[in-house]
DNA sequence: TGAATATATGTGCATATGTTCATATATCTT
DNA sequence: AAGATATATGAACATATGCACATATATTCA
Protein backbone atom coordinates (compact mmCIF):
# COMPACT_ATOMS: atom_id res chain seq x y z
CA UNK A 1 0.00 0.00 0.00
CA UNK A 2 1.11 3.27 -1.06
CA UNK A 3 2.48 5.33 2.16
CA UNK A 4 4.18 8.47 2.66
CA UNK A 5 7.90 8.61 2.36
CA UNK A 6 9.18 9.38 6.04
CA UNK A 7 6.52 6.99 6.36
CA UNK A 8 5.09 8.50 9.47
CA UNK A 9 5.14 12.18 10.35
CA UNK A 10 4.44 11.39 13.81
CA UNK A 11 3.93 7.81 14.57
CA UNK A 12 3.65 8.89 18.17
CA UNK A 13 0.12 10.31 17.23
CA UNK A 14 -0.70 7.39 14.82
CA UNK A 15 0.37 4.80 17.43
CA UNK A 16 -2.20 6.99 19.64
CA UNK A 17 -4.79 6.93 17.63
CA UNK A 18 -4.80 3.69 17.06
CA UNK A 19 -5.63 1.96 20.14
CA UNK A 20 -8.26 4.78 20.32
CA UNK A 21 -10.40 3.36 17.69
CA UNK A 22 -12.54 0.33 18.31
CA UNK A 23 -12.07 -2.71 17.00
CA UNK A 24 -13.02 -3.89 13.96
CA UNK A 25 -16.43 -5.67 14.45
CA UNK A 26 -17.84 -2.46 16.40
CA UNK A 27 -16.62 -0.51 13.93
CA UNK A 28 -18.52 -2.53 11.06
CA UNK A 29 -21.92 -2.44 13.12
CA UNK A 30 -21.84 0.97 14.40
CA UNK A 31 -21.06 1.54 10.15
CA UNK A 32 -24.57 -0.63 9.91
CA UNK A 33 -26.56 1.55 12.36
CA UNK A 34 -25.57 4.56 10.70
CA UNK A 35 -26.32 3.26 7.04
CA UNK A 36 -29.58 2.30 8.43
CA UNK A 37 -30.76 5.60 8.81
CA UNK A 38 -28.45 6.65 5.39
CA UNK A 39 -31.63 7.00 3.21
CA UNK A 40 -34.63 9.73 3.18
CA UNK A 41 -37.17 6.94 3.02
CA UNK A 42 -35.97 5.33 6.06
CA UNK A 43 -35.07 8.04 7.83
CA UNK A 44 -39.06 8.67 7.41
CA UNK A 45 -39.65 5.24 8.01
CA UNK A 46 -38.00 5.63 11.36
CA UNK A 47 -39.23 9.25 12.12
CA UNK A 48 -42.86 8.01 11.38
CA UNK A 49 -42.04 5.21 13.66
CA UNK A 50 -41.22 7.09 16.44
CA UNK A 51 -44.91 9.27 16.42
CA UNK A 52 -46.68 6.47 16.09
CA UNK A 53 -47.10 2.75 16.46
CA UNK A 54 -48.33 1.81 12.68
CA UNK A 55 -49.46 -1.07 10.34
CA UNK A 56 -47.46 -1.30 6.90
CA UNK A 57 -50.63 -0.17 5.17
CA UNK A 58 -50.57 2.95 7.34
CA UNK A 59 -46.62 3.33 7.00
CA UNK A 60 -46.33 3.31 4.10
CA UNK A 61 -49.58 5.54 3.08
CA UNK A 62 -48.14 7.92 5.58
CA UNK A 63 -44.17 8.41 3.89
CA UNK A 64 -45.35 7.55 0.62
CA UNK A 65 -43.72 4.46 -0.65
CA UNK A 66 -45.78 0.83 -1.61
CA UNK A 67 -46.43 -1.75 1.31
CA UNK A 68 -43.52 -3.64 -0.82
CA UNK A 69 -40.58 -0.79 -0.73
CA UNK A 70 -41.73 -0.27 3.03
CA UNK A 71 -41.54 -4.13 3.90
CA UNK A 72 -38.55 -4.47 2.65
CA UNK A 73 -36.87 -1.89 4.08
CA UNK A 74 -39.06 -2.81 7.79
CA UNK A 75 -37.20 -6.22 7.00
CA UNK A 76 -33.51 -4.96 7.01
CA UNK A 77 -34.87 -2.44 10.34
CA UNK A 78 -36.34 -5.37 11.75
CA UNK A 79 -32.73 -7.55 11.05
CA UNK A 80 -31.05 -4.52 13.10
CA UNK A 81 -33.45 -4.65 15.58
CA UNK A 82 -34.28 -1.08 15.43
CA UNK A 83 -37.68 -2.08 14.96
CA UNK A 84 -40.17 -4.79 16.47
CA UNK A 85 -43.90 -5.56 15.27
CA UNK A 86 -46.79 -7.28 16.21
CA UNK A 87 -49.21 -9.09 14.69
CA UNK A 88 -52.94 -7.85 15.22
CA UNK A 89 -54.95 -10.33 12.51
CA UNK A 90 -53.77 -9.59 8.89
CA UNK A 91 -52.19 -6.67 10.39
CA UNK A 92 -48.50 -6.35 11.68
CA UNK A 93 -47.86 -3.20 13.60
CA UNK A 94 -44.41 -1.48 13.80
CA UNK A 95 -42.64 0.22 16.63
CA UNK A 96 -39.21 1.26 17.49
CA UNK A 97 -36.76 -1.06 19.22
CA UNK A 98 -34.36 1.00 20.23
CA UNK A 99 -33.75 3.80 22.37
CA UNK A 100 -30.88 5.40 21.11
CA UNK A 101 -32.36 5.71 17.51
CA UNK A 102 -35.03 8.29 18.66
CA UNK A 103 -31.89 10.86 20.18
CA UNK A 104 -30.21 9.76 16.74
CA UNK A 105 -32.29 11.33 15.14
CA UNK A 106 -32.60 14.41 16.99
CA UNK A 107 -29.41 14.73 16.87
CA UNK A 108 -29.12 14.46 13.03
CA UNK A 109 -31.96 16.66 13.01
CA UNK A 110 -29.87 19.32 14.61
CA UNK A 111 -27.33 19.02 12.83
CA UNK A 112 -29.09 19.89 9.67
CA UNK A 113 -31.06 22.88 11.05
CA UNK A 114 -27.80 24.38 12.38
CA UNK A 115 -26.47 23.98 8.84
CA UNK A 116 -28.67 25.39 6.57
CA UNK A 117 -27.57 26.30 3.14
CA UNK B 1 -49.35 2.72 -6.10
CA UNK B 2 -50.80 -0.32 -5.03
CA UNK B 3 -52.28 0.62 -1.63
CA UNK B 4 -54.33 -0.98 0.45
CA UNK B 5 -58.22 -1.72 -0.11
CA UNK B 6 -59.88 0.16 3.16
CA UNK B 7 -57.06 2.63 1.97
CA UNK B 8 -55.57 3.66 5.38
CA UNK B 9 -57.03 1.78 7.99
CA UNK B 10 -56.55 4.35 10.40
CA UNK B 11 -56.47 7.98 8.42
CA UNK B 12 -56.32 9.72 11.69
CA UNK B 13 -53.23 8.17 12.56
CA UNK B 14 -51.52 8.64 9.40
CA UNK B 15 -52.46 12.44 9.41
CA UNK B 16 -50.50 12.93 12.27
CA UNK B 17 -47.30 11.14 11.28
CA UNK B 18 -47.35 13.09 7.91
CA UNK B 19 -47.37 16.40 9.60
CA UNK B 20 -44.96 15.05 12.16
CA UNK B 21 -42.01 14.49 9.50
CA UNK B 22 -39.64 16.99 8.42
CA UNK B 23 -39.64 18.49 4.70
CA UNK B 24 -38.33 16.51 1.77
CA UNK B 25 -35.15 18.93 2.12
CA UNK B 26 -34.53 17.94 5.69
CA UNK B 27 -35.54 14.75 5.44
CA UNK B 28 -32.53 14.36 2.40
CA UNK B 29 -29.65 16.12 4.18
CA UNK B 30 -30.52 14.04 7.44
CA UNK B 31 -29.63 10.79 5.73
CA UNK B 32 -27.12 12.19 3.60
CA UNK B 33 -24.94 12.97 7.36
CA UNK B 34 -26.23 9.69 8.80
CA UNK B 35 -25.08 8.07 4.85
CA UNK B 36 -21.68 9.75 6.00
CA UNK B 37 -21.14 7.20 9.22
CA UNK B 38 -22.29 4.37 7.02
CA UNK B 39 -19.13 2.55 6.08
CA UNK B 40 -16.38 1.09 8.50
CA UNK B 41 -13.79 3.43 7.25
CA UNK B 42 -15.26 6.60 7.30
CA UNK B 43 -16.12 5.86 10.96
CA UNK B 44 -12.87 4.98 11.48
CA UNK B 45 -11.55 8.37 9.67
CA UNK B 46 -13.88 10.47 11.85
CA UNK B 47 -12.81 8.54 15.37
CA UNK B 48 -9.29 8.91 14.61
CA UNK B 49 -9.63 12.96 13.94
CA UNK B 50 -11.92 13.12 17.11
CA UNK B 51 -9.17 11.78 18.67
CA UNK B 52 -6.15 13.47 17.40
CA UNK B 53 -6.05 16.59 14.41
CA UNK B 54 -3.71 14.73 11.89
CA UNK B 55 -2.36 14.73 8.08
CA UNK B 56 -3.68 12.48 5.27
CA UNK B 57 -0.62 10.42 5.50
CA UNK B 58 -0.58 9.70 9.45
CA UNK B 59 -4.24 9.06 9.16
CA UNK B 60 -4.70 6.38 6.34
CA UNK B 61 -1.77 5.21 8.15
CA UNK B 62 -3.99 5.62 11.47
CA UNK B 63 -7.01 3.96 9.62
CA UNK B 64 -5.17 1.55 7.29
CA UNK B 65 -6.05 2.91 4.23
CA UNK B 66 -4.37 4.46 0.90
CA UNK B 67 -3.88 8.01 1.37
CA UNK B 68 -5.71 8.38 -1.91
CA UNK B 69 -8.75 6.70 -0.85
CA UNK B 70 -8.47 8.34 2.34
CA UNK B 71 -8.41 11.65 0.51
CA UNK B 72 -11.42 10.63 -1.65
CA UNK B 73 -13.29 10.34 1.98
CA UNK B 74 -12.20 13.39 3.29
CA UNK B 75 -13.70 15.32 0.48
CA UNK B 76 -16.90 14.35 1.23
CA UNK B 77 -16.73 15.01 4.48
CA UNK B 78 -15.57 18.02 3.44
CA UNK B 79 -18.31 18.78 1.41
CA UNK B 80 -20.64 17.90 4.29
CA UNK B 81 -18.91 20.64 6.51
CA UNK B 82 -17.99 17.68 8.58
CA UNK B 83 -14.05 18.29 8.76
CA UNK B 84 -11.97 21.18 8.58
CA UNK B 85 -8.38 21.40 7.68
CA UNK B 86 -5.89 23.63 7.38
CA UNK B 87 -2.24 23.20 5.11
CA UNK B 88 1.04 22.92 7.07
CA UNK B 89 3.53 22.86 4.53
CA UNK B 90 3.18 20.21 2.20
CA UNK B 91 0.86 18.77 4.98
CA UNK B 92 -2.64 19.32 5.41
CA UNK B 93 -3.89 18.75 8.81
CA UNK B 94 -7.80 17.90 9.19
CA UNK B 95 -9.82 17.88 12.18
CA UNK B 96 -13.62 17.50 13.01
CA UNK B 97 -15.58 20.23 12.20
CA UNK B 98 -18.98 19.49 13.71
CA UNK B 99 -20.25 18.86 17.61
CA UNK B 100 -22.79 16.93 16.58
CA UNK B 101 -20.54 14.47 15.56
CA UNK B 102 -18.82 13.43 18.43
CA UNK B 103 -21.98 12.91 19.57
CA UNK B 104 -23.48 10.55 17.13
CA UNK B 105 -20.38 8.75 17.87
CA UNK B 106 -20.82 8.16 20.88
CA UNK B 107 -24.73 7.01 20.36
CA UNK B 108 -23.93 4.46 17.88
CA UNK B 109 -20.82 3.28 19.96
CA UNK B 110 -23.56 2.49 23.20
CA UNK B 111 -25.95 1.10 20.46
CA UNK B 112 -23.46 -1.26 19.08
CA UNK B 113 -22.15 -1.85 22.54
CA UNK B 114 -25.83 -2.87 24.38
CA UNK B 115 -26.57 -5.18 21.61
CA UNK B 116 -23.48 -7.45 21.49
CA UNK B 117 -24.33 -10.66 19.38
C1' DT C 1 14.36 26.00 -11.82
C1' DG C 2 13.80 21.07 -11.15
C1' DA C 3 13.40 17.03 -8.31
C1' DA C 4 10.95 15.13 -4.43
C1' DT C 5 7.00 14.70 -1.51
C1' DA C 6 2.05 15.33 0.21
C1' DT C 7 -2.32 15.72 -1.22
C1' DA C 8 -6.15 15.94 -4.62
C1' DT C 9 -8.78 14.43 -8.40
C1' DG C 10 -10.50 11.75 -12.64
C1' DT C 11 -11.71 7.30 -14.42
C1' DG C 12 -13.00 2.68 -14.42
C1' DC C 13 -14.67 -1.30 -12.16
C1' DA C 14 -16.68 -4.51 -8.88
C1' DT C 15 -20.07 -4.52 -5.61
C1' DA C 16 -23.94 -2.78 -2.85
C1' DT C 17 -28.45 -0.59 -2.66
C1' DG C 18 -33.34 0.50 -3.31
C1' DT C 19 -37.15 -0.07 -6.01
C1' DT C 20 -40.61 -2.49 -8.90
C1' DC C 21 -43.00 -6.45 -10.28
C1' DA C 22 -44.42 -11.06 -9.57
C1' DT C 23 -45.50 -14.27 -6.30
C1' DA C 24 -45.94 -16.43 -1.73
C1' DT C 25 -47.85 -16.58 2.93
C1' DA C 26 -51.05 -15.49 6.60
C1' DT C 27 -55.42 -14.08 8.30
C1' DC C 28 -60.24 -12.97 8.01
C1' DT C 29 -64.91 -13.53 6.12
C1' DT C 30 -68.55 -15.90 4.17
C1' DA D 1 -63.06 -24.38 1.86
C1' DA D 2 -62.69 -20.31 -1.18
C1' DG D 3 -62.06 -15.60 -1.97
C1' DA D 4 -60.30 -11.27 -0.33
C1' DT D 5 -56.90 -8.57 1.94
C1' DA D 6 -52.38 -7.43 4.46
C1' DT D 7 -47.84 -8.44 4.52
C1' DA D 8 -43.54 -10.79 3.11
C1' DT D 9 -40.28 -12.38 -0.07
C1' DG D 10 -37.65 -13.38 -4.46
C1' DA D 11 -35.75 -11.71 -8.72
C1' DA D 12 -34.34 -8.35 -11.81
C1' DC D 13 -32.89 -3.89 -12.86
C1' DA D 14 -31.01 0.81 -12.59
C1' DT D 15 -28.27 3.50 -9.86
C1' DA D 16 -24.96 4.58 -6.21
C1' DT D 17 -20.75 3.59 -3.73
C1' DG D 18 -15.89 2.82 -2.52
C1' DC D 19 -11.66 1.63 -4.02
C1' DA D 20 -7.42 1.16 -7.06
C1' DC D 21 -4.75 3.18 -10.36
C1' DA D 22 -3.08 6.91 -13.03
C1' DT D 23 -2.35 11.56 -13.08
C1' DA D 24 -2.56 16.42 -11.55
C1' DT D 25 -1.52 20.09 -8.25
C1' DA D 26 0.94 22.26 -4.51
C1' DT D 27 4.82 22.93 -1.64
C1' DT D 28 9.58 22.34 -0.16
C1' DC D 29 14.38 22.07 -0.86
C1' DA D 30 18.59 21.75 -3.37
Amino acid sequence: MPTCDVNLVDSEKVQKVRTAIADKDTLFRMAELFKALGDPNRVKIIWALATEELCVCDLSSAVGMTPSAASHQLRSLRNLKLVKFRRAGQMVYYSLDDKHIEMLLAQGLEHVQENRR
